[in-house]
DNA sequence: AAACTTCTCAACCGCTTGCAT
DNA sequence: TATGCAAGCGGTTGAGAAGTT
């Protein structure tokens, strides 16, 4: 491809913009139509380039731009469309009717920006900060917790500093679409997002596993929580044997993380069921043919299920996670560790948020 | 009221893409 | 296939406006 020529010449106007040059302008587009940019300033009597021109055009005087200030429906389209399309300007402006890509621009980096890290929301990611929010360290008492079924207050209210993402399952769904959206650009999609949605589902069984703790008998829990949420090791009262379970849970988490960065396909093994994994899985290898993907979905799925030791098993998958189960619970039941009564199926509840729905970004296309 | 800082946004810069030859 | 050009795009700049001290 052959640069374009720069085409400031000498005697080029540049700055801004004269009533006068405006008012000539418009009235040889009006008169001509836009035709050949290179050419239009000579022919209306500008001495601008034609670069200069067209900007001039499409940016400020095209009788279609719709001025003044963003409403609340356009920032949220705009949010949700950046989600997706990145800094994608003109491909947001083309579902702005009015706006242009300029001015969405100018828009996102000066207020939307702003507003979204005031938020503690990654306005590149639309992920919550890590920065701010360290997960893991969130993560490891409950863990910890989880794995004793004793645990005390302080891990139960560190398992609550969770809430808040629960209850921004919009937040929630803009981390999912973007993730989606790394079909284009896979690494940078599952580099930000997949560690922080591994982190987050393992909380889920984190706060699963804590519910059970305090809802049924000991052995019948220790059952559920080996076979179903499949974590067996982590049922264990011994110090000792919980820090080593504690590291290999850890390593486990790592070793997701790592698979999610070496692999596409197992991404279907993370997501919940009722979603249509292979054609997600599509999306992320677009040029794949469908009916292998099909059988890719498959085999993880059965090696997931067949093997507790298998990257994926740590997670749940379509048939074998124990948190759906919890979800449909109804009842519930009320316990109390240091005064406070908490209902058993409080935790699980934070988390009840299905990965399914998260990732449906039908909303957005 | 003046000086200073921060914000806004039109315009520019330089790179990429797509088409013609 | 390689090259040249026009158009498009996203990042950046800087002048003027608005806000603060």
């Amino acid at each position: 491809m052959g640069r374009a020529p720069c085409c400031e010449k000498s005697g080029m106007k540049k700055g801004p913009w004269t009533p006068e040059e405006d008012e000539k302008l418009v009235a040889y587009i009006k008169k001509h139509g836009q035709g050949n940019w290179r050419t239009l300033p000579k022919n209306a009597g500008l001495a601008r380039c034609g670069k200069s021109c067209r900007l001039r055009w499409t940016n400020y005087l095209r009788p279609d731009i719709k001025r003044g200030r963003f409403s609340f429906e356009e920032e949220e389209t705009i949010i949700q469309l950046h989600s997706i399309l990145g800094n994608k300007w003109s491909a947001i402006a083309a579902r702005l009717p009015g706006r242009t890509d300029n001015e969405i621009k100018n828009y996102w980096n000066t207020h939307i920006r702003k507003r979204l890290l005031r938020m503690g929301i990654d306005p590149v990611t639309h992920a919550p900060r890590l920065d701010l929010l360290d997960l893991s360290a969130l993560l490891k008492p409950a863990a910890t917790a989880a794995a004793a079924y004793y645990p005390t207050q302080a891990d139960l209210d560190t398992l609550r500093a969770f809430e808040p993402l629960a209850n921004y399952p919009d937040l929630l769904r803009l981390a999912a679409s973007t993730l989606l959206s790394s079909s284009t650009s896979p690494i940078a999609g599952d580099q930000q997002l997949l560690p922080w949605l591994l982190q987050a589902q393992m909380a889920q069984q984190a706060a699963a596993a804590m519910a059970q703790q305090v809802a049924p008998p000991p052995q019948q829990q220790q059952q559920q929580a080996g076979a179903a949420c499949q974590m067996p090791d982590l049922v264990h009262t011994n110090p000792t044997v919980q820090q080593q379970q504690l590291a290999a849970a850890q390593q486990q988490q790592q070793d997701m993380a790592a698979a999610c960065h070496s692999m596409q396909p197992p991404i279907g093994g993370y997501i919940d069921d009722g979603l249509d994994v292979p054609a997600l899985m599509q999306m992320v290898q677009p040029g794949a043919d469908a009916s292998n993907l099909q059988q890719q979905w498959s085999s993880t799925v059965t090696s997931s299920s067949n093997n507790n030791n298998n990257v994926g098993s740590g997670v749940s998958t379509p048939s074998s996670s124990p948190v759906a189960g919890l979800n449909n619970h109804s009842t519930s039941t009320a316990t109390t560790y240091g005064g406070g009564a908490i209902a058993s199926n409080d935790a699980a509840a934070l988390f009840s948020m299905q990965l399914s729905e998260l990732l449906d970004v039908s909303d957005y296309m």
